[in-house]
DNA sequence: GGCAGGTCGTTAGCGTGCAAACGAAATCTG
DNA sequence: CAGATTTCGTTTGCACGCTAACGACCTGCC
């Protein structure tokens, strides 16, 4: 029973290591994929909302921020109405690398499921969501963040 | 499809926290818990053996020991023959431990598939099975990427 | 026997996640 | 209006993965 658990985290390992592999290939590393995604479709987000959105801590977006800062896919803007805020915008060659890394992950997603059927591959995500449903149940878990 | 990835990390995320916190409760953090899992079959291997093994890298190995010495569950033994190796050997409160951890994992197993019929975890199972074997045939994963 | 090369574990440095402590800015009170 | 409180982002310090570089040890060859 707790097999499922140790399968869980081996492909998941196997997967975000090809993932981290094929994305590196157009400047984006694995953490950033998440910010990216919600960036290229709503830009200028505080980390704050980028954290909500993505179920990440605070921290985690700011330090993936300032990396990709440094990486020149994003820059920090102060809110002129807020002080207190951060406004985060992707620059250009943040949306220029969308097409390829979003085709990365799409080549990625259907190599690793490539041998299941299309039927198995709608268990497999409804197995997913029930299992994510499921989890905000767990005692210590469902408390606090997380409204998106 | 790229969904079925996101959805993998978000599952992956929730049960790995989960798995942290109720092992947590018995002393054992979830990076150790790979460890002990192989060591309360097989004690004193190796840091390259556990590995290999594990499927992780030495260094990982390396420094998880370091922790799980710091917190009594484990000590180094210099193998005497081969100078080169280091034994890790389990300590009583490590083995103690065993009962409790595989309990707790067991029950959060459950919990988390607690609304999945025992057909849909039979193809869960299945699936990541599939899945797994499948990443052993992406490019840089198994064999050494050349120069494309 | 001694040195070259292979086989180990370890260390250093990085990315990605977390919680807790901190500082700055806005807002709410008296 | 000034102080307390709330709400932000950031910093700090930790766990857990990785690769690359390092140092200790063993082995093989001369």
């Amino acid at each position: 029973m707790t097999e499922l658990l140790r399968l869980f985290t081996r492909a998941h390992k196997l997967l975000r290591a090809a993932s981290d592999e094929a994305m590196s290939a157009h400047g984006v590393r694995i953490g950033q994929n998440l910010v990216l995604e919600v960036l290229w479709q709503t830009d200028g987000l505080t980390p704050g909302e980028l954290a909500g959105r993505l179920q990440v801590s605070t921290p985690t977006v700011v330090n993936t921020a300032t990396r990709m800062e440094a990486a020149g896919l994003l820059v920090r803007r102060r809110d002129p109405a807020d002080g207190r805020l951060v406004r985060l915008h992707l620059t250009d060659k943040a949306r220029e690398a969308q097409g390829p890394v979003e085709a990365a992950r799409r080549r990625l997603a259907e190599h690793a499921t490539a041998t299941l059927t299309e039927d198995e591959r709608r268990h497999l995500r409804s197995a997913l969501e029930k299992i994510i449903e499921r989890m905000g149940s767990w005692p210590a878990q469902g408390a606090d963040r997380g409204t998106d």
